[in-house]
RNA sequence: GGAGAGGUACCCGAGUGGCCAAAGGGGGCAGACUGUAAAUCUGCUGGCGAUGCCUACGGAGGUUCAAAUCCUCCCCUCUCCA
């Protein structure tokens, strides 16, 4: 017998809170509907996004449907679930190219193509056309402002201050559900946990309007072992574009995960069977961690940006930290002009121009507490001239501490 | 609408005329140690070819030789009352 898809969401970790377990395994002995939303507040989707992502993607593995809900009309409001404070309130214009950008990425982890693939939806289609009476009588009324004080989302925010259009989020996400109870048979929404009062009130709403079952499942919050939020770092999100961060990067990204980590994330962001995880395990156990670590980096980078470019990620880390690291291409890497550097140029300079440091001052100091390299030669002063004799092939290596570096090319 | 409290760096938060590029903590970066891990210790953490200059304590003005600090107006947040 397989296992069904409640039991594997389980098993590998995906489920913090349900609704109402023993109804929602017995409505999964069907092929059912289910939908995650994402709110397009930027123009990527980043590594927090993941995990619903990957929820819905065991869902199609497992013959379910799922659906890519795009917030296009709840982005304009601000969820203020998990939030300390408001956030600023996005344009239209913002919105609707962030919406844009976003739905493409979605093609790398879900089938559309086939009969009942994937659907993607944007509530921008439902939730603009209404108009504020009406919902006020057909959907408010179904709303007890006591009971949304007491959800957790906003009790916390009370002492902090809470904006009405926020106050208002609920009430659209519950309509979403509502929505595509109607028009998709869609009977099970996934979500953050900090989305679990968002979930029940559409579960709710759906009850009081049509007497119908849904059903709501939440996904843990990932935290690191050392307790921060993980996929943010101080240069801010690890996202899903290549373009704003480099698949290296992001194979960077999940090689530098805690050990403690590893093995709940090959669980969730990986597609290895728990078989092959458990092996993966007792291969850490002899041979250390770095190499299952790769394992976890290869799969991740390869379901958000292929097999080529994981093998490219791959390849250059391994020439980078095991070899001399030249010829590799997928290092993050800037152009500069033989002209540039034909009198030599200052070495902090060089740092700060080609985005490694923030800034001149930045690059001093970084040099100045000798964490600047060249050719993977350590620096010795800020204003070590850097000139055509350190081009090799036509590069120039530059790195930042231990493990950041950059290419320089020479044209 | 009324009364009160408050807005300081990435975050929290001290500072109530010069010694303030602003204590302390967190976060981050770098070094040492390591395994591209964790923990620990040390240094750094606005910009500028730089023993100095510029910009910065919600915004705009003003007082002063000197303002985060005093005055005026404005904006915003919170608490209590309506």
């Amino acid at each position: 017998m397989n296992d069904t898809v409640y039991s594997v969401l389980q098993k590998r970790g995906f489920i913090e809170q349900v609704s109402d377990e023993e109804g929602l395994n017995k409505a999964l002995e069907q092929k059912i509907v289910c939908y995650a939303g994402f709110d397009p507040t930027a123009d990527s989707l980043h590594v927090g996004h993941l995990l619903p992502i990957m929820a819905l993607v065991q869902m199609q593995k497992h013959g379910h449907r799922p659906i890519v809900l795009l917030g296009g009309g709840t982005a304009m409001i601000g969820d203020p679930s998990g939030k300390t404070e408001t956030r600023k309130i996005l344009s239209r214009e913002e919105v609707i190219q962030n919406t844009e950008s976003i739905r493409q990425q979605f093609i790398r982890y879900l089938d559309f193509e086939t009969q009942d693939g994937a659907l993607l939806l944007n509530n921008a289609t439902w939730l603009e056309p209404l108009t504020y009476i009406t919902f006020l009588r057909d959907i408010g009324r179904h709303f007890s402002v006591n009971k949304m004080l007491a959800a957790e989302s906003y009790r916390s925010r009370l002492a902090t201050g809470l904006n009405f259009i926020e106050f208002n989020y609920m009430l659209l996400q519950a309509y979403d559900f509502l929505h595509l109870y109607q028009t998709q048979k869609c009977i099970l929404q996934l979500g953050g946990n900090d989305q679990w009062g968002n979930i029940l009130a559409g579960i709710d709403l759906i009850r009081r309007m049509h007497g119908g079952t849904a059903y709501g499942l939440t996904l843990p919050l990932i935290t690191t072992a050392s307790g921060t939020k993980m996929g943010k770092t101080e240069k801010g999100a690890i996202w899903l574009d290549p373009k704003k961060t480099s698949p290296y990067d992001y194979y960077q990204f999940w090689i530098n995960t805690d050990d403690r980590d590893v093995k709940r994330f090959l669980l969730l962001f990986t597609l290895l069977s728990i078989d092959e995880i458990e092996k993966l395990m007792a291969i850490a156990e002899q041979e250390g961690w770095n190499a299952v670590k790769r394992v976890l980096a290869f799969e991740a980078t390869a379901l958000t940006h292929g097999y080529t470019a994981a093998q490219h990620a791959q390849e250059s880390a391994r020439s980078v930290f095991y070899g001399d690291g030249f010829y590799l291409d997928s290092l993050p890497s800037t152009i500069f002009s033989f002209d540039k550097i034909r009198g030599g140029i200052p070495a902090f300079i060089l740092f700060a121009d080609t985005g490694l440091c923030a800034s001149r001052s930045d690059a001093r100091r970084l040099i100045d507490e000798g964490g600047g390299y060249v050719n993977n030669q350590r620096l010795k002063s800020f204003d070590e001239k850097i000139n055509t004799s350190h081009i090799k092939d036509g590069v120039i290596l530059l790195r930042a501490g231990k493990k950041k570096y950059h290419r320089v090319i020479i044209k």
